[in-house]
DNA sequence: TTTCTTTCTTGTCTTTTGTAAACGTTTTTA
DNA sequence: TAAAAACGTTTACAAAAGACAAGAAAGAAA
């Protein structure tokens, strides 16, 4: 169940296998269905999720309707970091688009696991200037990139997501609806 | 010097007097003009700043334009995390806007802090969670709203920006051309 | 399979933005 | 102070995107 989480935490820290039981058993496994809730709209939520297998988008409702601002696969953090951390309902919603398969922590545990691990603040450190840079490199997409560069930029990243998530999700999480997304797609293979 | 810096950290963690003398120790202080190049392009980059007076912004050069892409003042710290964490060269270009001060923090000496100053990782580590947040909205905002929403946005959190950073610095700030800001602004005069 | 729902594409029209250039104003700086 | 550079706005035109609706295609469920 968490070796693959382990892989994961080798590559960024060196935990002893005293700390990596101390994190084992506060993992707890959850197996769920397409489209399940894992936050939901103006809920506080004190979990973070550890992605193992499926795949998650979260989204925010404006004027009625769904836009997706987060896609992501295997083997990734995810969580309502802002009601997470600050302690606010959240205003995104979190839900699977495959059945999948995760490891959840809870921020009581994690808070525990802060003092019991010397080394849990580094990992956490680390993995936010990780995340960190990835966010920042999305942002800038935004600010330089046209929508279209952001498309095939998405696509040679990640070229099976557009096997995994439907179009109309990928075109907000773009930034533009998903009318402007197909004819860009046309656009492009018209082109070539 | 540093009272401005220990002021912010006090909101974060809480440092001893030893850690602060430490901490003091390792940061240099830096006043220098407007139009200093803090982070330059194609050069690697060990230093992180705190800026404690004055303007900065972060841009990268696309078909031979600058578009701005981070603008920030007082009590924050900036650098080329991309450059910084990873070690590759850095395609941002970091540069005052004003006369400004900083203190100057090196990457050794940072890696020493760790060791030394048991806080250090937990200090960075909710520093990078609320920097995280903002990222986060930034994006979002991207992604949700128009860029006339961003730019009230912008005005609202920040009314003094447009005194401090030239209009077309704040365009591509918000992803869109001079001239669409100039638009944008005539376009809310007309409806009030 | 057949039905129902979701997804994707297309067309028309409107709005917004980008590009490029011109022009007056303000700010730098030599 | 005078010249040069930077800045903000405007215009005309082109390209792109949004809104809305219709219909085709694909997928899921009965």
């Amino acid at each position: 169940m968490t070796e693959t989480f382990f892989t994961y935490t080798d590559k960024i820290v060196n935990f002893t296998k005293a700390d990596k039981e101390l994190l084992a058993s506060a993992l707890s496994f959850r197996q769920v269905t397409t489209k399940t809730e894992l936050v939901s709209y103006d809920k506080r939520t004190d979990k973070l999720f550890f992605l193992l297998k499926g795949c998650l988008r979260k989204y925010y409702v404006k004027d009625g309707q769904q836009i997706t601002v987060y896609i992501t696969t295997e083997n990734s953090f995810i969580g309502a970091f802002d009601s997470f951390i600050t302690g606010t309902t959240s205003k995104e919603t979190i839900e699977t688009l495959e059945p999948s398969e995760l490891l959840v922590l809870n921020k009581k545990d994690l808070d525990r696991l802060y003092k019991e691990i010397p080394l849990m603040n580094e990992f956490v450190r680390k993995t936010l200037e990780l995340t960190l840079i990835q966010f920042q490199q999305a942002l800038t997409s935004f600010i330089l990139d046209s929508p279209e560069e952001r498309y095939t930029k998405l696509l040679s990243q990640n070229p099976e997501i557009l096997q995994r998530v439907p179009q109309h999700m990928l075109a907000t999480y773009l930034g533009i609806t998903a009318t402007s997304l197909s004819r860009i797609r046309k656009r492009i293979v018209e082109k070539s």
